[in-house]
DNA sequence: CGGTCGTTTGATTACGATCAAACGAAGTGG
DNA sequence: CCACTTCGTTTGATCGTAATCAAACGACCG
């Protein structure tokens, strides 16, 4: 046993930020059947068109998930770290519309889909934690569309940082509003919709500005309240704090 | 009682295309508590920041959700047509972090949001199926981040257009390929990330070279293939046929 | 100490935005 | 029935943001 807590402790505490699970569903949740497996960096979990047969749930590293346009330009759709769970979707979804990639060496719990879809049905407190996931996963891709559809690159860029920001704090992953950012600039403008080259000089511009400070990948943001306003973010649609 | 079939008859057709219900699921569906509202043109059904109570199912006209950046931009997030519910997440997530309105004159059924949440809570079979709904959503909101992140405008507006020539033809709301635009070409450009000249100057384009011929707001699409390969389509993320 | 990958800077180009105005259809009131 | 208004569509001219092309620089690695 490398893990002292279970492997889904991450996860756990997650989802009792927003639903409240006796402690027969933490038990439940606990007792999944699963696999430890670790990826290297750059290594596919799922890919486009896949029928994956399980789920993964990061324990430790990043991913994201990402689509291929007709003329080879990669959209990058979602960020992901410990604690949250990839492919939900595809534990109900037969066929993988996207592909999921880690960036950094990283460790996952894989759970058969068949386990993860009958707990879900099993325990209704489950399935509606797990549920409520996705619901907030949809508002993220939603901002999502906001970002790359209706603002400016300086404004894309900034809210990519402060969403980056909050999600790392909230996965402990961020000390303050100082984080180190798990990806190149190429991933970046993938995520936001611009090129490598104008990222950079957004990046650039924004320290300029005394908004943010940067050392290598490590991205410390100077003036919270000037980043939000560049960035135009509210972070309501993170739904981190749904009290139901 | 003005409908021979019951106000869930469109919801469950739908739902029946993905995940089989059993008898006593599709008569709880319908004893569902619900009023039946009328919408103007232009109404809006949820305004970002509510606390709704209840859940819209579309039972006529069409609906879309949008969100307003901070200067003013509208950027809409998803279209909605009859048998389609459009604020699910609301029976579970608290505060709406977008706005629904409608385009046209519409019916829809109101549904308490708790009927709705003990409902999928008490009966696995249904709450899957809204479950999978939700995620067939998130689905259609990442080929959106796509599509406004990573495509040139006409590659985006013939994209919109496959998406609506299909899904109309699942509700029934189409004659083959043709079909009647609810929505004004400012609308299109707000949800494809354009200006409405520059969707205007797109579809005439799209006209003149042979995928499309337009009467008024009647799309009828003359070469699926090529507005297809134009749109760099792929329906697959719309998972039609997902037979579980 | 090369070699590779990612970052940074500069010069030019292009796609779609913006500004401006005419046109057309539907609805309203005299 | 016909002015008149309003809203949406269409077309033209110009502008600006971010893309593209190109190359140097810097960090890390074997």
């Amino acid at each position: 046993m490398q893990f002292s807590t279970s492997a889904f402790a991450g996860l756990i505490r997650r989802l009792e930020r927003r639903t409240r699970l006796a402690d027969a569903d933490r038990r439940a949740l606990e007792a999944l059947p699963h696999s430890i497996r670790s990826f290297p960096a750059g290594a596919h979990i799922v890919r486009d068109g896949d029928r994956p047969e399980s789920c993964c749930l990061l324990l430790t590293g990043f991913a994201c998930r990402y689509k291929i346009t007709g003329d080879g330009a990669r959209q990058i759709l979602s960020f992901h770290m410990a604690g949250e769970f990839i492919d939900l979707q595809n534990s109900l979804l037969g066929i993988a519309d996207h592909s999921v990639q880690v960036f950094t060496e990283t460790e996952a719990a894989v759970v058969p889909r068949h386990a993860l879809r009958d707990l879900s049905l099993g325990r209704p407190a489950i399935g509606e934690a797990l549920w409520i996931d996705t619901l907030i996963d949809a508002s993220i891709f939603r901002e999502w569309v906001v970002n790359v559809g209706r603002r400016d690159s300086r404004a894309r860029v900034a809210h990519l940082l402060c969403e980056l920001s909050l999600r790392m704090q909230a996965a402990d992953l961020a000390d303050g509003h100082r984080y180190e950012l798990p990806m190149t600039q190429e991933q970046l403008a993938d995520a936001v919709g611009l090129t490598p080259v104008h990222v950079n000089r957004v990046l650039k511009q924004l320290a300029e500005e005394g908004l943010i400070s940067r050392d290598r990948r490590t991205i410390t943001i100077l003036d919270w309240g000037r980043i939000r306003e560049a960035g135009d973010f509210n972070e309501r649609y993170l739904h981190h704090d749904v009290a139901a």
